[in-house]
DNA sequence: TAATCATTCCAGCAAACACTAGAATGATAA
DNA sequence: TTATCATTCTAGTGTTTGCTGGAATGATTA
């Protein structure tokens, strides 16, 4: 009896592990950025804003908990994800804490300039539209990540080089941007200077993890 | 700039506080307790093995990420999971940690008390074989989490009467049982027990909540 | 009214955690 | 060798956490 308890106790000691690396925000921030490919230290730290030495520190926290593998690349070390199911496990915690937290659905909806940018991701219609050349599905994340995995029949523009590169996309169409996914502000950002522009612009809020992972 | 960090910061503490709920060992056990169905405090606390005033305030922290929901019922409180979602989220999180922690892995086998008492749990084949009755599944949990959902085919009798109600199974065939899921320990209790008695019994894995999530 | 179920507040304790800073270490490339 | 990228150690600070115990409170039933 004393013995089931002790075992018990020791499982679910493990799994809470995972659930431990998943309870503090700045590594959720670095794993939605994994989620978009591998990365150096420097890279993560510069991109969550925080220092090399935290950012290694919260790293090894993911390491231990076996949640990303680590590969030498000349000076860089890149880290990654371990497996797909890291991703899909939070995507699957995000979108629980949008449906559950008031709290947080309040400050999404601040994020998005005006709602109505907002497009319903009806995933086979977008798609469709896509192929047909309707509209264009814009990627404005950096390219590397882009080059990594990107939606179907999107065009990568960076963020970055999208004022001076407005020239390549259509005004007589719909623009519908994406980013890393609903906490990245990039595609809203897109989405208000094309709009400014002239542009017919929509903001989509999945990224590649959200989109791989919806049914 | 600093705004934008500012909003990051606040939409990944959100999602932080769903991750922080499922870090504590003891919550993850009420957690699985209550994907078995609704129960009220003293139940938690009695097949938890902790004090009512623990559970009750881990059960706060459930309540406050709008995790589970409550009802008056009598002089009880019944609590239940808010959402599928959360319940599914428990096992693609245990699911997780079984693919990534070794520790996990080595833990579990000591579980079942043979390894070959482990069921590989192709879920066509063995409904089909339930249904046929070339197979009883056995589901060994307390009658009442039996009645709120159990797996097709499955016939209830709970661990605690097995001993007495031994004539009601068949030696000719296989006896699978299941019970709350790959943590607790009845299925395998029960499975000593039935192969002491000369019964042909396996031991499956998986409780309702991870078969409804299984593709 | 008294008994039961559950929560809450108080206080306290030991442990863990997030973050910072300084200094040392190791591995690699030029 | 020197510079760069990354980790590690030490050390400190302030906060949070898990758990315990005692006492009070509320809501419900009998």
């Amino acid at each position: 009896m004393k013995d089931a308890r002790k075992i018990k106790d020791l499982l679910y000691e493990q799994v809470a592990r995972i659930g431990k690396v998943f309870s503090s925000p700045k590594r959720l921030e670095l794993i939605e950025l994994l989620c978009q490919g591998e990365k150096t230290v420097e890279t993560l730290a510069r991109e969550a804003s925080i220092s090399v030495k935290l950012t290694s520190s919260h790293l090894r926290e993911l390491r231990m908990a076996q949640l990303v593998e680590t590969e030498r690349q000349g000076k860089n070390i890149l880290y990654r994800l371990a497996n797909r199911s890291v991703a899909d496990l939070w995507v699957q915690m995000h979108t629980l804490a949008e449906d559950r937290l008031v709290e947080l659905q309040l400050a999404l909806q601040k994020i998005a300039t005006r709602p109505d940018d907002l497009i319903a991701s009806d995933r086979d219609s977008l798609i469709k539209a896509a192929r047909k050349g309707e509209v264009v599905v814009l990627d404005v994340r950096p390219s590397e990540e882009y080059l990594n995995a990107h939606l179907p029949f999107a065009r990568s523009i960076p963020l970055e080089e999208l004022r001076q590169r407005l020239s390549e996309l259509p005004k007589d169409r719909s623009v519908v941007a994406y980013c890393r996914g609903p906490y990245c502000l990039m595609a809203a950002d897109a989405v208000a200077l094309l709009k400014d522009e002239g542009f017919t612009a929509f903001h989509l809020r999945e990224g590649v993890a959200e989109w791989a992972i919806s049914k």
